[in-house]
DNA sequence: GCTGATGCGTC
DNA sequence: GTCGGAC
DNA sequence: GTCCGACGACGCATCAGC
């Protein structure tokens, strides 16, 4: 058994830079892949697509650019003797760089990242700090991934691109389609407390559009601007995972509560936005839902100050059962079934486009985000952004002026590209709102920091 | 023991 | 989360 | 239609440095 070095992954990955042909960093990839040893297949997927762990996986190396810069400055010239990294020695290192934590972790891990990096070649070092970034800029994620694990297990592409959305973990899907095959594959099945990618929507503009996609039968839910959450509940276990699969149960204790108090049934999983909302039931806003996520320490408290709701509005597994290939109106009727003291996303069923602009205007009025436009026949595809849901949000309607503007950077650093507002209260006085940038194309940037640089009074090269 | 910098994850 | 670009 | 990369604010925890 010949280990593959770590040379050679920086090699294809070098040689993915060089092409924008997917079909051909497809290749690249499965050629790659099918030369590996059975241990390799995991590691180098990761290595390869930049991400070192699962979606699932809650470990991180905490190394960025302001802790790698100093590695990087303080490495001497080559040292005397040069050990050939191999593709799972590298992966176990960045096991272990993630395994540190506590005092002094920070000089531990940049000691082992100085004793890595001096034993590596000009290419070794360009991808191992892409590796750490996360960022391969080569093209190649999971998408093209996939396919290439299609290609070099001669299985079919859609069955491994399912194993994947199902299971998450597309180092562990490689590794059963290459070593297990069609069998493995298919045997990949939707588990109670392993997340699944979540179904995504796309945008429209306006409702027109969206009844223009669909045709008939279609649902309007409100849509809620919150956290998106995947409730696993089995027994007495109830755990709660994100749009990317990290567990956040521990922030929600009332949640956990109220699911096991209205859901009977033993082993389920249910979808549903978790948002903030005031004494009066009103939604707060999405800033006040971050004071609770990630909240390790006095989660009693804020729990008192910020109450949460839960709107749930899917179902994908239930006593055993797959839900994702029923279609929508029957995964609702299920649903309204067995949480019958939760709240559902609020929604109707139309064909008549008035109807759902007033449902729409509605949801805008009450605070929510806009709506969601789902087919009522169509099946739960995880992790695909489909036109079977459809998302309409709602446009600003507020009167603000810019009062400052920062430079851009990267792709947008010759234009004024985030801008601090405000509104303009009874007193005439500006009340600085906070900043944005979202929602412009590149031509209203262009507009934009032109009429800006003709009223600006003051300029420090950063903000205008 | 406190504070600011850094990394991470939500949108 | 958004957008543009490549296929 | 789909995938990928390049962008941003904000809030929390952690750790280095004092």
């Amino acid at each position: 058994m010949t280990l593959t070095t770590f040379l050679e992954l920086a090699k294809v990955c070098e040689k993915l830079t060089k092409t924008t042909k997917t079909l051909e960093k497809t290749k690249i990839v499965s050629n790659f892949l099918s030369k590996l040893e059975k241990e390799e297949i995991s590691p180098a997927i990761f290595l390869i697509i930049g991400t070192i762990f699962s979606e699932t996986d809650p470990r991180t190396l905490n190394i960025n650019w302001k802790s790698l810069e100093p590695v990087l400055k303080s490495l001497k010239q080559k040292t005397l003797f040069q050990e050939k990294l191999t593709i799972t020695s590298v992966y176990k290192t960045f096991l272990k760089i993630a395994q540190i934590s506590g005092k002094g972790s920070q000089r531990k891990k940049k000691d082992m990242l100085i004793s890595l990096f001096s034993q590596v070649s000009p290419l070794e070092k360009k991808f191992l700090m892409r590796n750490i970034f996360g960022e391969m800029r080569h093209g190649v994620k999971e998408g093209v991934m996939i396919k290439a694990i299609s290609v070099a297990s001669g299985l079919d592409y859609s069955n491994i691109k399912r194993a994947y959305m199902i299971n998450g973990n597309i180092g562990e899907i490689g590794k059963i389609a290459l070593e297990d095959g069609e069998e493995g594959i298919k045997k990949v099945s939707i588990k109670l407390f392993q997340p699944i990618k979540p179904m995504l929507g796309e945008i429209v503009e306006d409702l027109n559009q969206a009844f223009n996609k669909h045709g008939k039968n279609l649902a309007l839910e409100y849509k809620y601007d919150g956290i998106r959450v995947q409730i696993h509940k089995s027994g007495k276990i109830v755990r709660i995972f994100t749009r990317h699969l990290k567990e956040i149960t521990s922030n929600f204790p009332e949640i956990i509560k109220k699911i096991l108090d209205n859901i009977e049934i033993d082993d389920i999983i249910v979808e549903g936005e978790l948002i903030a909302i005031d004494s009066n039931g009103r939604p707060l806003p999405f800033q006040d839902l971050m004071h609770r996520f990630k909240r390790i320490y006095e989660i009693k408290k804020v729990q008192q100050l910020i109450p949460v709701s839960l709107l749930l509005f899917d179902i994908i597994f239930c006593n055993g059962k797959s839900f994702l290939n029923i279609p929508y109106q029957k995964r609702w009727k299920k649903l309204s079934e067995i949480v019958k003291n939760f709240d559902l996303a609020k929604r109707i069923i139309t064909n008549n486009i008035d109807e759902a602009n007033i449902f729409y205007n509605n949801a805008i009025s009450e605070g929510h985000e806009g709506v969601m436009i789902k087919a009522l026949t169509s099946i739960y595809h995880p992790g695909e952004r489909k036109n079977d849901w459809l998302k309409l949000k709602s446009e600003i309607r507020l009167d603000i002026v810019i009062i400052a503007a920062d430079w851009g950077s990267g792709r947008r650093h010759k234009w004024l590209s985030n801008y601090h507002l405000a509104v303009i209260d009874e007193k005439e006085e500006f009340q600085v709102i906070g900043k944005t940038f979202k929602g412009l194309t590149d031509q209203e940037f262009e507009n934009i920091t032109e009429e800006l640089l003709k009223l600006k009074i003051n300029d420090n090269q950063y903000t205008v």
